[in-house]
Formats: C-alpha cells, structure tokens, sequence
DNA sequence: ATTTTGCTTATTATCTATAAAATGCGCTTT
DNA sequence: AAAGCGCATTTTATAGATAATAAGCAAAAT
C-alpha cells in the first residue's frame, strides 16, 4: 500500500497557511491550494474534509470558512510526514556511514528488509537508484558488494569533483554580465555574510548554503552530467555532516569565508585568482571528508583481497 | 516468478562443453562445471537432470558418462534465454531510439508495462537505473519525462567524454613500461590490424573491439566514476549503432585507423600527438552520433516548454 | 584428507494486488 | 464564459507471494 505521506505533510502545510487566515475568512478555492501546497487537488480535497472533521474549517456546502485560525490543533508527527523511499535512503546511509560496515560485506536485500521493515521491493529500487554513487556492485543473482566508504572513494570522488567545479568555474566567468546568475551570485555572497555574523548560532545552516552555492556554480556549465553528479558529492556531504559533528563550527565558518574569496574571485574576472580560491575551498572540503575515511584503510585492503577470491 | 534464463542459457553452454567429449567419456564433476558454467551447483545439477532425461548423457548412480556427444540435440531458442531486464533495457531503447518519440513526453510505467508484456516492477526498476543516462526525469507521483535524444544530449555527453578521455590517455601515457596495460594495448592494436584486413566482411566487429578499447583507456584513469560514465556512452553507442546501418562499414573502417593512429600515438609516448589523435577520434564520432539526434532539434525546444508549464 | 554429491535453507527476480495520489471530464456556480 | 467543484478513471508506490537460483552443511566416495 501506498503511504499517505503526500496527505499528511498537505495537511500540516495547509494549517500553516490557514493560520494566515482570520477567523470566519472564506478558505482559498481548490485550485489555487493546489498551487500552493503543491500536491493535486485530490489531495487537497481530502486535505479540506480532514481538516473540517478536526474543526479547523467550517464547511457548508461549497462554502468554507476558516473556524480557528491560531495554533492548538494537532499535526501529523514529522515521522509519518517521510515516504518509504526517503526512510530507506537515510538509515542506509545511517547503516553505511556509522554501522562500521567493513568494505566487502555483502548486503543482502533480505536482510535489510527486514531490518528497516520494508518490503524487499523498497530495497531493491534503492539499491538499484544507489549504484551510481560508486559504493556498491551488484552481483546478478547474489546480491550486491558493499565497496566500502574509503579513502580512494573520497579520492576518486574528489578527482571528478575537481574537475567539474573547475570547467563551470570557467564558465561561470565567462557569462555575460546580464546573465541572471550574476545577480544570483551576489544574493548568495549576502547570504555568506549574514551567516558568517551569526556564526555562533547558526553554524549548522552552512550545510543547505554550500549546497545551494556549488549548485548555483555547476549550473553554469549547463551540462546535465555535471549537475547531476553534484549530487553524489551533496548526498555525501548531507549525511556525513548530519553525523560527524566534530569541529562543525570551525569547519563551516572557514568554509564560508572560502566561498567568500571564491565569490570575490569570479566577480573580479581574474582567472589566476579564480582558480586559486576555488582550488583551495576543494582542498580543504577534501581533507575533511578524508578524515573521516581513514579508519578503513589499513582494513580495506585486506577484506577486500578476501573477498575477491 | 523468476525465468529460468540462467538454467536454459546454462543448459545450452553445456551442450557446446560436452560436444568437446566423446562418445563414454565421464561428464566432468558438477563443481568444475558450476565453474565452466558460472551458475551455482543447484543449477549445474538442474541441467545435469535435463541432459540425462534428454539422452545427452547417461545417468548411472553417481557415475555420468556422455552418451551422444555430437549435434542433433535441442538447446533451448535464444529468445529464452534473455531474463526480463535485459528484454525491457532492449525494448526500452528501441522505443526511445526508434519510436520517434518527441522530447516532453510523459512516460507510463502502466502503459510501457503492457507494451513490454511485463509487470510494473520490471519497468520501474529499468527507469531507475536508467535515470542515469540524463535522458528521463522523474516526477514524484506522477511518472517521468522523456528528455529527448537530442543535440544537446550529444554534446553534453561528449563534453565529458572528452574530459575523460584525455585525462586517461594522459594517465595512460604515464603508465610505467612494465604496467600490463601497454601489453593489452599491444594485442589489441593487433586485433585492430587484423579487422581492417577483412573489413569488408567483419565491419560489425567493430562496435565491440570500440568498447573494449575505449574501456582499456579509461582504466588507466582508476577512477569509477570515469569508468562508470563510459557504460553511458556504450549503452548509446551499442543501440544507436545497431540501428542506424547508414555507412557502418565506411565508418568502422575509418575509426580503426583512427583508433590505430592513437595507440600508435600512446606508445610513442608523444603528449602532443596523443592529444591531436585523440581528439581526432572523439570528433568523428560525435558528428556520427549529433547526424542521428539532429532530427528533433527543432521540436525539442518547442516541445519542452509546452510540457514544462 | 580432500573431492564430490545429496539435501536443506536462504536469497533474488518477478508477478499480482491494492490504497494513495494524479488526471480528466462535465456540471454548477459566480 | 470563466472559475470552481464532484465524481469516475488512471497511474504510482508499496506490500506480499512464489519459482528460480545461490549458499551451506553433512554424508559418501575417492
């Protein structure tokens, strides 16, 4: 069966915009709630008689107005907001990145079924979405290789990430001065400065910025590969960080004041600097990422000689 | 449930290891044939039983011995032997490459199920690994959309090949005198002088001795996500060339020169002239490749705004 | 003491089924 | 007549079931 996750975040974005709204104000037609909560009007509907049950909004026949407009009335928790897929991506990402799981071991898609209760089928379409981040092999009919989150991954991962970042760096410069990226660019060195201020609280908020911000950079090479590979390093770097807090401060408030230089760098036009920024930003986003590799090396080598065999 | 395609393709292989035999002689045991084969033992003893009940080999306790060693029996058709993945990969392209299915097009995973005689599942798993190649998107809930095999998928794709490329010939050309890579190179310049002796018959070979020689490349660069990148441009090139026919031999024959003067090249461990042959090479086969996409460029742009709003 | 085989158990590939969500169409209401 | 709504239909996301295949263990044969 089908999750009703679509439904229920719905409903809770819908009470947000509700409480926008005063008391016995007419609720915004279908279709324009369609837009804004951004689900079909299906949905919506169901959304409408749900919240007239609970109270929130007092049907009449086509009419509806909103009851109670402020806080007080119950939302869906948060966990049963996630759709299976989404729960399957990050406790196998939780399982990889802090289970210990030596390089070699072989997943089996029973297995985690059963442990993340799910169907198999769920694990499958996961696995089979995974691959192409480089960390498991398939094996027809006997399951898939976990390659192990290694230092050469991080490397390998890193030689390719050079590479892109440097060609729609390039790109990046070379835009005419009216293209509206430009204008994106500065709103975002805003964005770094602002956040660089509030450091001491918000230090965790540089995860989505760096996100956003090498995006905005790769997008410049309008090339889908390159895009598209962005998101291996952002998924990468998404979890990694949501589990390895040591140093987060520093690291991140070094890293923005990289991406300021950085910044500074394209709008100056100067290559030479461009280049230099942006290489030093990659260098040390590596060493962090390969800090937390390590611990396998000495071990990867041997498991993964004895299972080759 | 699951074909039988690895017993019936199991079973055929048999068949051609036991013609090697005579009349009498004992069947080899079932785990050296689990490793002639390369299927488990459960479904060496499948096809054991199979050749006995058929007369190919006779039965007696423990003890198997050939009984009609030469032609005359049964294997299974070919078409049997092709699990459904491989079918809807198959299918699949074939509706892409030559359905003339114009960019924007929302793709039915109910629809292509019935199309390809297949259940759903089968078709969502192909899509998801597919995503990959930048030709479909997906939309949460509601399907996915055909990108379009257009010019600027071409180009995209070729931009980073040649990134590749040249990285791995560059890494290539680096390899210590003693790496066997450069023996594997020797034979396959061979191999290559060999096919363009009798191009006039065997110019279909081509495709074939072109992967392996552009994935000999690529290893030098021990990179995965190179390497992973090149089974994009393999899958693209293995279809699209078995069904556009136009000029193949002429082709072929000029790509094996162009392929020699680049090994050729290598050896001479001559940057500049690797570099030059290299990129020969790579503009030949994009203009063959941007003559069969160029078809839809006018629609596509057409196309996709309509579908985008 | 290793190979080979017989048998049992675990796992993958694939199909079928169904609730949730999206889409489409014609009827009301403004 | 344009916008909004009610309802029927289609499609997706997920679970559950099962034959094919792989993996494992202990007995039998070299």
């Amino acid at each position: 069966m089908k999750t009703d996750t679509v439904f229920k975040r719905a409903y809770n974005d819908a009470l947000d915009l509700l409480s926008k709204l005063n008391r016995g104000e007419p609720v915004p037609p279908e279709s324009k709630l369609t837009h804004q909560l951004g689900v079909s009007r299906t949905t919506v509907r169901k959304v409408l008689i749900e919240l007239a049950d609970r109270g929130v909004v007092l049907a009449d026949g086509r009419k509806r107005v909103v009851r109670k407009s402020k806080g007080g009335f119950q939302r869906f928790p948060k966990t049963e907001t996630v759709d299976m897929a989404d729960q399957v991506e990050r406790r196998f990402m939780e399982w990889m990145l802090r289970g210990n799981v030596r390089p070699g071991t072989v997943i089996n898609e029973l297995e985690l079924a059963r442990q993340f209760k799910v169907a198999t089928t769920g694990i499958r379409e996961f696995l089979n979405r995974f691959q192409r981040f480089g960390l498991i092999e398939k094996r027809p009919n006997a399951g898939w290789i976990f390659k192990g989150f290694t230092n050469e991954f991080a490397l390998e991962l890193f030689e390719i990430r050079e590479m892109f970042e440097f060609r729609s760096a390039r790109a990046f410069a070379a835009l005419p001065n009216k293209s509206p990226l430009w204008q994106q660019l500065d709103e975002m060195r805003l964005e770094h400065v602002q956040l660089l201020k509030e450091i001491a609280t918000r230090y965790h908020d540089f995860s989505d910025l760096d996100r956003r911000f090498h995006l905005l950079i790769n997008s410049a090479s309008t090339n889908r590969f390159i895009t598209d590979f962005y998101d291996i390093i952002s998924m990468v770097f998404h979890y990694h960080y949501q589990w390895n807090k040591q140093d987060e401060r520093q690291r991140n408030e070094a890293a923005l004041r990289e991406h300021i230089s950085y910044i500074d760098a394209l709008k100056s036009h100067n290559w030479a600097r461009t280049e230099t920024t942006c290489a030093l930003h990659l260098a040390s986003a590596k060493t962090t990422l390969l800090r937390s590799t390590l611990q396998w090396d000495g071990a990867a080598s041997k498991s993964k000689t004895a299972t080759a065999l």
